[in-house]
DNA sequence: CGGGACTTTGAGGTAGATCAAAAAGTGTGG
DNA sequence: CCACACTTTTTGATCTACCTCAAAGTCCCG
């Protein structure tokens, strides 16, 4: 259906590849690797607002905000496809039902920062970082790359630390706690969970949010593939 | 330009007027008042996700994702404008540009929840404070609501505390030490900004995230009005 | 084999929670 | 216009989750 004219570009694990502020023209589409969304406080100090999987646009909304407020950094080393927004304002001009499917996918992602932010603001750490790994399971099955219940997420605890508001010491003793507990082992290379329904009564965890049951349509990353 | 058919209905303060988990038919225009959007813990305790003044629309994104994954409450005695989703589909089907500008508003949506993340997970409580009127203090501005630097904010410290991630207790100590510092005053029916550069640095503050700056556009509000 | 990044553990400090109760508003009915 | 109930604000005292600082242990890569 769509020859888009991507532009696949390597980069390298823990590098900043969108700068705040910026304007820029073409959207990043996530092929291989993890890559966070994050912004900062005048001190430093980062907050991930968004994790972005194999699939994923990492920010579609600037189609329509070029102009950052938000940066993008590498997890791990990545592959990245860049799409020219002049293409997919083209897109969603002739065909209004894909203009659609990327506003739905910007509202997905509206959706799950909501979830993040109760998180943040009114779960324990322990909770937290269960929930990120619930969520991070859900994500990860449905891209068929769960096997064993293990899946490849590899962040340090700093990078952790970043997502879940928390300070990589602090991440690190909570992972001890859920490995105690017996419902997640997090380990170089891979997450495992052992105990799903008590790793989601942990966290509080409900997937509804993640609006993974979308009906054949897919996520915006296949419909450009 | 648009005469669209809106059923305006009145709304108590204090109701939550959109559920957890209903599917709706129609996006929520606010005339008058202030509509918080939120979600909650298995505990029932809240956390407030975006707040909505006159002329946003509260719940946009509602039209690609009728399921809701998020509630609304009325902070205040509200006006509410009801407009079917039918129509706003129609709308976009008819007219990219209004497309795009739905879309932008969702992602202008998701840029205040991550700067709003940002807060949550890396500022302290006076900082989260003092943010929060900052931006309320530029989005009334917007409206034209600020007179002599007050404007007509008026939640319960309980309410603030569930957009702060914080208890009653503590926003009612965080706001007293905004007034000793001289920086801003939060008075029943109105909050006053005394030192407009004090309380931004208290906050750490930057407007770039609000999109404010928009091209003549406005808010989707004055498109429907 | 050596150096740098990451993880793990410990000890002590602090922001904010929790619990409790008094003071100040706000609205209602008589 | 007052009395009463109810909600909200304010203050105090104590507790705890998480931070900070520091050092040792582990892993990885050249």
């Amino acid at each position: 259906m769509l020859a888009l004219p991507v532009e696949y570009t390597p980069i390298r694990a823990r590098t900043d590849f969108v700068k705040l502020g910026e304007t820029i023209d073409h959207a990043c589409l996530i092929c291989d690797g993890i890559v966070a969304r994050f912004e900062q406080t005048r001190s430093g100090t980062r907050q991930v607002t968004a994790l972005h999987l194999p699939g994923d646009m990492a920010d579609l909304h600037s189609v329509v905000l070029p102009k950052t407020s938000w940066a993008l950094a590498a997890m791990s080393d990545v592959v990245l496809g860049r799409v020219p927004h002049r293409e997919l304002v083209a897109l969603s001009d002739r065909f209004p039902s894909l203009a659609r499917a990327f506003w739905r996918d910007c509202s997905v992602d509206g959706a799950i920062l909501g979830v993040w932010s109760v998180s943040l603001g009114r779960r324990a750490g322990i909770a937290r970082l269960a929930h990120l790994l619930c969520e991070m399971r859900c994500r990860y099955g449905a891209l068929g790359m769960v096997v064993d219940e293990t899946f490849d997420f590899d962040l340090t605890q700093m990078q952790l630390a970043d997502v879940l508001g928390l300070t990589a010491v602090h991440v690190n003793r909570m992972a001890r706690e859920l490995r105690e507990r017996g419902v997640a082992t997090i380990r170089n290379k891979g997450v495992t969970i052992d105990d799903w329904d008590g790793l989601r009564a942990v966290a509080d965890f409900d997937d509804a949010y993640l609006h993974l049951d979308h009906e054949a349509a897919g996520s915006v990353g296949d419909v450009i593939r």
